[in-house]
RNA sequence: CGGGGCGUGGCGCAGCCUGGAUAGCGCACCUGCCUUGGGAGCAGGGGGUCGGUGGUUCAAAUCCACUCGCCCCGACCA
């Protein structure tokens, strides 16, 4: 696997920035667009959207959760409503000044996420105890405008799901903002294959109008974190900004407490990150738009003696739903398909030739290291799903091995700040809880808190200030 | 938003410094032959006006100004 065979692609290890570049608009995920900061995601890249959805929206819907949709246009006067919120996101709000010709009496912002509009909305649906809780999530598109960007990773316009809930209490909503951050936690790292550390956000990283932000995130391959979901437990911070009370069973008015939750198309490139490699994407099982490519071996008279069994064998594959494709295109060399396949991060190729036609076998090859197996043709779907199993667990492995040898433990501000220069990675280090102490270690390293960890043991002392710690919080760079 | 780099057929680049004739190369594409177990070979062919605008000049891909976009580092950012 050492040999790179697609010579267009940088390698990973020298500059992954390039390489990341390089392999979406290889794999075909993605083209800019006209606009600044806004991509095109292409067929390739959007079948991963819609597997990502599918598998996401089983589970919120298992949990109770309806999908609807709020307009893409917010009033100035709503998204003021919330003070923190406003001052969170205005730096990045889009907004409409005119209809037509006609210059708007108020400026309308283009959603930076959804809060202020569905809370509008809340207030006018919730009366009782007993239209709470409220589960609903919405698949829309957002905007912000970002000084920077990158395909999937920040993009200005970008695709996710944003639920927002109501509840009685702090206990209700909070058990929610828990649920939800085990489903992303879950779905991640059993779908995506991506290993995740699951914690808080500091005050300074929450959420801009949140109590409390969960967050699940994950170690790229250049040692920076990516936030990859994020939960908010809001407390009652919009129900009092937007007036949601409903009336309980001890007859008095209160104010509902809130969650929201989200995670985008930026998973996509947490994906290509984490699994690719120098001869290109590398999709996990679960959520590869094509999990199998069939490429027959064309030699001699194999249309009357390869393709048919090829067929045979796309049949039978797609009969126990396992998304296949044959090349059968007469045109390109088995060499050519096998790396064109292995580029686009189909994660199993079935080699069919003359001599397995012989044997009555195929030859399974794993993308990952190009293990091969050769299996009988009796057997062929369970081998199939086996190997796909093994693969997805296999680069599940990899990356968790790669995290965990790129996680470290610190209370030495000099050695912290030796980590973060060399290898980077997750540094765990005891801290005070003090913000002065997070924002001179930002200063000196540009690390910052990703999730606060567990509770200090008594006698931890905060690595800046030398207090007594209250938590061992994971610092890394961040995306 | 600050510093740096780059925009030339679909992709990757050369040419620019030192202005001058038909803008060149590799890949991709089209036609034919021949091949096919790791990106085959030969022959023929099509396609660009040099990111955009303005200027200097007899003459601009090349010099100057402005502008748009992309990439990297930083700041900012859920």
């Amino acid at each position: 696997m050492s040999e790179k065979l697609v010579k267009e692609i940088p390698s990973k290890k020298d500059d992954i920035s390039k390489w990341y570049i390089s392999v979406i608009r290889k794999a075909d995920l993605v083209d800019y667009a006209p606009v600044k900061g806004m991509m095109v995601i292409k067929p390739a890249g959007y079948a991963i959207w819609e597997n990502i959805q599918k598998i996401l929206d089983r589970e919120f819907k298992k949990t109770g959760h309806q999908n609807a949709y709020f307009p893409l246009l917010i009033p100035e006067s709503l998204l003021n409503k919330e003070a923190e919120h406003v001052e969170g996101f205005s730096p990045e709000v889009a907004w409409v000044t005119l209809g037509g010709n006609e210059e708007l009496e108020e400026r309308l912002a283009i959603r930076p996420t959804s809060e202020s509009i569905i809370c509008s909305m809340y207030s006018k649906w919730i009366m009782s105890w007993r239209d709470l809780p409220v589960l609903i999530n919405q698949w829309v598109n957002v905007l912000r405008w970002e000084k920077v960007t990158r395909p999937f990773l920040r993009t200005t316009e970008f695709l996710w799901q944003e639920g927002h809930t109501a509840h009685r209490d702090k206990e209700d909503a909070m058990e929610e903002t828990l649920r939800i951050i085990n489903i992303y936690k879950n779905f991640i790292e059993n779908s995506l294959a991506i290993p995740v550390i699951m914690g808080k956000k500091s005050d300074k990283e929450r959420f801009a109008g949140a109590v409390e932000t969960y967050t699940v995130e994950a170690l790229m391959p250049d040692g920076k974190a990516l936030q990859a979901g994020t939960s908010h437990y809001l407390g009652d911070n919009f129900s009092k900004a937007f007036d949601i009370k409903y009336e309980d069973k001890d007859n008095t008015l209160k104010y509902v407490h809130q969650t929201s939750w989200g995670v985008s198309t930026r998973l996509i490139g947490g994906l290509v990150l984490t699994h690719g490699d120098d001869n290109g994407l590398i999709i996990p099982p679960k959520v590869a738009p094509v999990q199998v490519i069939i490429i027959p071996i064309s030699k001699g008279n194999w249309k009357e003696s390869v393709l048919p069994v090829a067929k045979t064998v796309k049949e039978r594959l797609e009969n126990v739903n396992i998304r296949v494709n044959l090349d059968d295109r007469e045109e390109y060399t088995p060499g050519w398909k096998f790396s064109e396949w292995e580029m686009r991060g189909v994660p199993l190729r079935i080699e069919i030739g003359p001599k397995d036609i012989e044997k009555a076998q195929v030859v399974l090859v794993s993308r990952i290291d190009r293990e091969k197996r050769f299996v009988s043709l009796n057997s062929l779907e369970d081998s199939v799903k086996t190997f796909l199993d093994d693969i997805q667990k296999n680069l599940f492995e990899k990356a968790k091995k790669f995290r965990d040898e790129h996680t470290k433990s610190s209370d030495n501000l000099d050695e912290f700040k030796e980590y973060m220069k060399e290898g980077r990675g997750f540094i765990k280090a005891p801290w005070c809880g003090e913000e002065a102490c997070e924002l001179k270690i930002k200063e000196e390293t540009t690390a910052t808190i990703r999730t606060i960890g567990e509770k200090a043991k008594e006698g931890d002392r905060c690595i800046v200030c030398g207090k007594p710690a209250k938590y061992i919080p994971f610092f890394a760079k961040s995306y």
